[in-house]
DNA sequence: CTATTATTAAAAATCGATTATATCAAGAAT
DNA sequence: ATTCTTGATATAATCGATTTTTAATAATAG
């Protein structure tokens, strides 16, 4: 039953409406991780503000739920930071995704189905193209945005939402120091292959090849970008003490 | 070098001033895990606006931590509901807490120092002195107080400040499922021996011994916790298919 | 000249009111 | 009688302005 009502332009088809707090979100997140908005950085509400063209209430909502995931930081009557990065959260978030990813990994390979496998596969297909496709270094974004597809198809079938979305949300904090390194092609070719031995062992239900796989990846390529911070700090400020 | 203005009283040790959004966080949290705002309720900001005498804008932001907290729940345009309480539930929290916790013990112990160790056996003694005195069953806040400190204490040296929140976080979860289900002083006791043990193993720096038992701790009083809530199930709702 | 205190400008926090959305109830049409 | 539409009401989301707090600067006493 298709009413008059609806063929209008007032109401879109598909739902699409969300809050403004929403979109502002998903949009300084994305701002955050392509680091156009620099760790360590503070917050300038006023500037947002203008920017995106909406008053404070939805900005700060939008804020405080970035604080919630860890990309900003707050302080009480102090404002809003950029979250740091450091070779130390480094750490801290390659140990946290290392044990949760695991953990959700062998739960969902413990409850796989067909739905599962067939999400998972066609995950890996995504970032195999993707791979391939990436002549250009100067495009990490989307072998980002294919890995974090793959990586919550792995878990998506354990069972246990919150250990879901905090994967998500530790997964962004590493994507920060990825986007920061930009695209190295040997390594992702690399990393490629070693999706497909992880996946491989997934959707063969050997529960324990592939989360040690798993776990081993996100730790390697862990090790690779804290090298490469760790060089990069010594370039940029070899003798620095002050600030 | 210390100056005169550093030994006046105008600098304490610990912020004393804070927000009303900050003060709301606490007050509305404790509410939560007390039960006085019951799983699965509506939030209702007019009335919590007219309980606490504040406006919508530091309500909403208190709310909003607690969304991140995991306390509360929120869906786009439809608002806040407190966070159902369920065994699949409590299973999830049970293994986050079990993994978080120890590895953040491991790290702990491996870090360990004088100061750390002092902290740990104070928190011990609280504990222990809190259990000897509960002979009332009804007050189960203190004891979960205390447990809580010790907890805290044991992976406080782990060096991990974003898995001493998330642990913190996942500790209120569980918390709110002990308030629920009072005081119960058999298992308290026995859990006393439990947390003496942990402690013992984790000052003498013997982390595999600790971290077994500590693991061992929460899943067993987990389980406990399961046993409980699915009697109370059955028991208010036999055959219920509605709501 | 240094250190403390007053002044002021910037930013954060909060408020009261407005706008948009969803939920519920009643009536109309099939 | 049941379903659909329409209107009324309640609640969520947003706005612009006000109050409070902090940070920076100037003034002053030692």
């Amino acid at each position: 039953m298709i009413s008059i009502a609806s063929l209008g332009s007032e109401r879109p088809a598909t739902r699409v409406k969300t809050t403004r707090a929403s979109q502002l979100v998903a949009i300084i997140r994305n701002s955050i991780l392509t680091g156009e908005l620099k760790p360590g950085e503070k917050v300038s509400l006023d500037e947002l503000r203008d920017i995106h063209q909406v008053s404070l209430s939805p900005l700060r909502e939008a804020i405080s739920r970035l604080v919630s995931t860890g990309l900003v930081e707050m302080e009480d009557q102090r404002g809003y930071r950029i979250a740091p990065v450091s070779v130390e959260n480094l750490r801290e978030v390659v140990t946290l995704r290392a044990t949760l990813e695991e953990q959700a990994l062998r739960e969902s390979i413990l409850q796989a189905d067909i739905d599962w496998e067939s999400a998972v596969l066609g995950s890996l297909h995504r970032l195999t193209r993707t791979i391939s496709h990436a002549t250009e270094p100067a495009q990490p974004a989307k072998l980002i945005a294919a890995k974090a597809e793959l990586h919550a198809a792995l878990i998506a079938n354990c069972g246990m939402p919150m250990t879901i979305a905090l994967c998500r949300s530790i997964f962004d904090l590493n994507a920060r120091y990825e986007h920061q390194f930009g695209g190295e092609l040997a390594s992702n070719r690399d990393s490629g292959a070693a999706y497909a031995s992880i996946v491989n062992a997934a959707v063969s239900r050997d529960a324990e090849t592939a989360t040690a796989m798993l776990r081993a990846h996100i730790k390697r390529s862990g090790a690779a970008l804290a090298a490469r911070l760790d060089t990069a700090a010594k370039k940029t400020a070899p003798a620095d003490t002050a600030q």
